[in-house]
Order: C-alpha cells, then sequence, then structure tokens
DNA sequence: TGACAATATGAACATGCAGTCATAATATGA
DNA sequence: TCATATTATGACTGCATGTTCATATTGTCA
C-alpha cells in the first residue's frame, strides 16, 4: 500500500499534525511539494491541455506512476495546486483588509498586500487570473466553485470597507460592490500590464490610490 | 476540388467581392458563417479543448469531412472564429474613439460602444476575454500576435486620447497608458460582473464614467 | 432524362496521452 | 548480511479525438 493511504495512515498523520511530522511524512511531503512546483511551471506556461504527465514527470524528476502515488489523477493535481496555493493568498488578503486605521487605510492595506503577494507569485498569478476571470475552461467541475466562494468572500469583505467608508461620509455614495469591483479591475489591469512588460510602466499601491479615489477630470464637464 | 480554393478562385472571387457574389459563393459563406456559429456556442461554453469536431459538426449539422472543407483543422477554425469576430469590434471601437466633441466626449463614445457591442455579444466576450486576458493558452500560435495587436492599437489610440487631454489641462497629469489600462479594467472588471450575475448591479457608460472621472473621498486624507 | 461534375458524408485510421501494474530498486530491522 | 516490506519505475494499454478518403448524394446542363 502507498504511503498516505488508507485509515491508519490518515489517523496517524492527524496525530502527527499536531505534534510533529515523521521523516517519512516530511519527505512525502517535500516530493509533493517539488511535484507541484514543477507541474506550477509547466501548467503557468502552457495551461492544462498542453502539459502531459510525462513531462511534469521530467520536470519533478519522478516516474509517471509516481505522480500518482500522490495524486489521483492529473486534474486531482491540477486543482491542488491551484486550491493549495490560493489558500496561502486569501487570508493574507482578508487580513490585510481589517489593518488600516480608518476605511481608506484599509484599501491601502490591502491593496499593498494584493501588489506584494502577486509580484511574488507571478507565475501562479496566470494560472489564478486564468481560473479567476475569463473562461475557466481547464477542468470539469469542483475547482471553480471552491475559488469561486474565496474570491466572492474577498469582494464582500471590500465592499464592507466601502460600505462602512460610504456611511462615515468618507466617501462618495457609489455601489460599495461596484466600487470593490472596479477596484480589483485596475489592479488586474496594472498586473497584466505589468506582466505583459515589466519594464514598461512601474505602478505601486500609491499609484493606484491616486488613480482610484482621486477625480481625473479638473475641469466639471459631465452634463 | 472544393470549392474556394485554387488560384482561379481566388481571382473569382476577388472580383465577385466589388460586384456581387454568385450563389454559389453565396451559399459557400453562409454555410461557413453557420459553422462558426455554431462552434461559438461550443467554445464558449466548454472552451477550445472541450470541444470535439465531432460536436460542432452536429451542431452545425454538417458531417465532420464537411467542416474540414471549410477549415483546415481545428485550430484553424478557432483562429477564424476569434479573428474574425475581433475585427466586426476593433473599427466600432476605434471609431468611436473619434467622435466626441472634446476627450471627455471621446472616452464616453468609447465607453457606450464598448458596451454595446458587448451586451450584443456575451458569448463571444467569453472567448474574447480568454484570449485577451488571462492565459492564452488556447493555440499554439498566430492568434496571440494578431490579436495582442489590434488590442494594443486600441489602447495606444485610448491613452492618446488621454494624452490630448492632459495637454489640454483637462485631466490631472496620470500617466496616459496607465489611465487608458484602468479605464479598460474597470469595463471588463463589470462586464464580468454582468457575465456571472446579469440581475445583480446594473451599469452603464454613465456610472463607468462617474467612477472613473470622479473623486470617490469626500475628505482628502491622503498620506 | 441521363451523364458528369461538384460537394457532402461518416466509418475508419493514426496518434497522443492519461492512467496501470508487474517488476525493480530501496529501505528496514533482525 | 539477508529476508521482508515499502516505494519507485516506465513500458504498456485503452481510449478519445483530430483528420482522411472512398463512397454516396446532390447539382448542373445538354
Amino acid at each position: 500500500m502507498p504511503f498516505g493511504c488508507g485509515l491508519f495512515t490518515i489517523l496517524v498523520r492527524k496525530r502527527l499534525a499536531l505534534k510533529k511530522l515523521s521523516r517519512k511524512e516530511r519527505e512525502f511531503q517535500m516530493h509533493r511539494r517539488e511535484i507541484l512546483e514543477a507541474a506550477l511551471d509547466l501548467f503557468s506556461e502552457k495551461g492544462f491541455h498542453n502539459v502531459t504527465m510525462q513531462e511534469i514527470a521530467k520536470e519533478s524528476e519522478f516516474a509517471v506512476g509516481t505522480l500518482y502515488k500522490f495524486f489521483a489523477n492529473k486534474e486531482e493535481l491540477y486543482k491542488a495546486l491551484v486550491l493549495e496555493k490560493s489558500k496561502e493568498f486569501h487570508p493574507t488578503l482578508l487580513k490585510a483588509l481589517g489593518k488600516g486605521k480608518d476605511e481608506i487605510g484599509c484599501i491601502r492595506a490591502y491593496l499593498e498586500a494584493h501588489i506584494r503577494v502577486f509580484m511574488d507569485n507571478l507565475k501562479f498569478v496566470r494560472l489564478y487570473l486564468a481560473e479567476t476571470r475569463g473562461a475557466r475552461f481547464n477542468i470539469g467541475a469542483g475547482l471553480d466553485e471552491e475559488l469561486e466562494k474565496k474570491h466572492k468572500e474577498i469582494l464582500s469583505k471590500l465592499s464592507d470597507v466601502f460600505k462602512r467608508g460610504i456611511r462615515k461620509k468618507l466617501f462618495e455614495n457609489f455601489d460599495p460592490y461596484l466600487l470593490a469591483r472596479a477596484l480589483e479591475g485596475i489592479i488586474h489591469a496594472f498586473l497584466f500590464q505589468h506582466v505583459d512588460d515589466p519594464e514598461g510602466h512601474p505602478f505601486d499601491a500609491d499609484l493606484v490610490m491616486k488613480l482610484f479615489f482621486e477625480r481625473i477630470v479638473k475641469i466639471d464637464t459631465q452634463k
């Protein structure tokens, strides 16, 4: 029986999770991570359907059969990759939203966290955006729902911040949810721009704050 | 030899393009369009890799072999679909950019055209955004370059408008290219929101204009 | 109407790849 | 060191699907 399966092992792992991992378990997790890392390189470069298990095997220096000791199939491998990475990000972003002194501070903290986290993980961002935005054609089902839920949660918390700001008369009375969407849209636009051409138009949290919050027209020509 | 190939036919088609098409030619184009229409339904629903030629054949009510009379292979079919649709949109958007009285008017006209065109073609928008944003994993090469060029052209013209507005002291002095990106980001964010939940948060050109151009904060708490 | 050309058809073929499993390699511990 | 258990391996299999082509169907015109 392969390591890491079966009821007994699950119980053992549960127990160990609270104390410390056995060498076996550490190695198992290490190998798992190596596979995911190799898979990330390939998937982010060529997309789910243009990567073969052979390639992942070669890149990670395991045999094809070994991959199936860690993941039930290609789809599960992909899901694990996207979901586990996302689970690192989402709490960071959510936490950041609670860190400001006032509502503007919260938005700013969120922005900074967002930019930092994404800049540090550009390879993953390609995958994440492919799943979050655009067409999510990569897998059958299961990934969508889970990611969608987390994404909605962030949008919801973000619009709560806007809502509070509006109630406090800090912000103009726009639809808070659309404000959240708009902010996200600007961030993504800049991230894309940056991915396309990292040297081109540098941007940071300051710039996004100014663009988003300050008025752009000087004279009032709105009808 | 299938209809529509060969030097002679090309010359004939060229001549006819100026006058009118033969019945044969009209039928050929009609069938071609029907295939593309069926393919659009399927691709926009399931993505390039999850649609088979069999399915396209069934949906379009042609035989598999017939599809290959119109398109060299699956990839060419997909390319034709995306490129031809894009070629309808891009000129509309570009033209709209020249239609305003002043720079704000141009942006407004662009926005209205953008929203209208996209709303009328939601099925295609899914594909377009999958190719334009996010990961463009669908095909080898060839589509990317052409679409990218057209997309850059619009961004460039859009930032020219911002540049003129800044020079005229109509707009604050932001990087015009980033303004263009930001506007596009907001539009896309709202479009996505709309695709996800058409009843939820309605938006129109007015709203985007206000969100983009008007300041959002009431009191000045910027650092 | 019939003879020929143009076009459509879908069963069959070829290929690529996800997933398996008998065997090899390695680790364990007596 | 050896017997046994554990884990890794990659050649192989089965299937899905893009593409072809011999045949059937339809259109054309005398």
